[in-house]
DNA sequence: CCAAAAGTGTTCATCGTACACCCATGT
DNA sequence: ACATGGGTGTACGATGAACACTTTTGG
């Protein structure tokens, strides 16, 4: 038996915003590409694809992710639905954006230059395509509320991370300096944050010691209410 | 010229989550229906529509909130799309949930008898088909968010309005009691309420002042990065 | 011994919260 | 006169922001 017979039937894509971190620098980055088809080719844009038939929106997303980028399994997360009529000339496409954050030099260099595709610091961003700018900014808003508001930035950092190279993440996804006697101190409030008895000595002759983030005691919390703030 | 060929087309569905503030009672209510049709015929459920190829995803929204409530130009927002392969056992279909807020005697009774509808309080909600319970509890989820965040709980009271009226509001949207000199001074200090020389007289032998919302002095103070919080 | 980054405490203003009584008026 | 809802102020603790010096150690 078959339902829903004689309705018109779209076009859906996803767009994928990819932010990555570079712990060297200290501002984000996006990975967009130039378009190698038509229409509006050779145009800057994000990554996308259609949905097919037989996935869920977010294994497209992450399907269309790990294209570009050789990662699987990145933290993704559904930003909004862009529906306007005109929105796409090339025809009627609905298009769910997505968007994740990633470590900079974890991605697959192979990947990212099969598509033509590059880095490009948030704030030095050409004009992208269609509505393609408009999601960005959507992006980065959500990213930032995000951010105070879920510990989305260590799962960003290798498993060990100092304090200062979480806070310099923070830095980066906020453009703006953080005190770091108050960082700190409100990061450890939480309890979150297991001291091992190693240092990093990369960045500093001190060295810094490492932490480890305690998911099992915040997904306990959690369960109690407990609310994430940065 | 043609482009995107041989792609995967789908069935795009919006589902409406209308919450509806019934003034005399202190809890939000949440309009769903029996469905009139297969598949789950006779279960509750959310009201919907297919998205047509000429209509953006908004116009649709907006469409099928009309045609169940005759009401033009709600508040509406889009909450998140719905796309996982299974969620609905008549075919493919994603679906992007939209919700608004009404004033709930607001509505057309005959656009609502006709389709089978009714106001369920939020807490007696029965199950509802496929998806639709969780795009409710992420629907208010997103509400609370709203009203702390943004003054939508004005546009839904009469243009004079008086502060236990919003009370009310934010209390049923809550679902909690407030402080009335806590929200009163709270809401004052935004100086965002007109004080009329009018008052209400129905609730109370006292009467309560009527006030009015300044949209123009919010989207002042919205320019100059002002935050609205209650 | 010096440069460079890590680490550490205190003060102050602000904000959220808890709390109890008087006011105006219609019946 | 009394019941009903409207309206007001204060005190306390918690939180966020500003701010400068000492420590460690590789070179």
């Amino acid at each position: 038996m078959k339902f829903y017979q004689n309705q018109d039937k779209l076009l859906l894509a996803i767009d994928s915003i990819i932010f990555g971190f570079d712990e060297g620098q200290h501002e984000l980055k996006l990975l967009i590409l130039k378009r190698k088809f038509e229409p509006a080719m050779g145009k800057w844009s994000l990554m996308g694809g259609f949905v097919q038939k037989d996935e869920s929106i977010d294994e497209a997303a992450k399907r269309t992710a790990f294209q570009l980028t050789g990662l699987q399994d990145v933290y993704m997360e559904q930003l909004y639905t862009f529906g306007d009529i005109g929105r796409d000339p090339g025809g009627r496409i609905v298009s769910v954006a997505y968007f994740s954050l990633i470590k900079i030099n974890d991605y697959n260099k192979e990947h990212v230059e099969k598509h033509g595709a590059s880095w490009i610091p948030i704030s030095e961003l050409p004009d992208l395509i269609f509505d393609h700018s408009e999601m960005v900014k959507k992006a980065i808003r959500k990213l930032r509320i995000r951010a105070r508001t879920q510990p989305i930035g260590f799962e960003l950092l290798p498993e060990k991370f100092t304090i200062p190279q979480l806070q310099g993440l923070y830095e980066a996804i906020y453009q703006t300096p953080l005190d770091k006697r108050n960082f700190r101190r409100k990061l450890l409030a939480m309890g979150l944050l297991k001291k091992l008895d190693e240092k990093e000595k990369e960045s500093s002759k001190k060295g810094a010691f490492y932490y480890r983030f305690r998911k099992k005691k915040y997904e306990e919390l959690l369960a109690k209410g407990f609310n994430f703030g940065l």
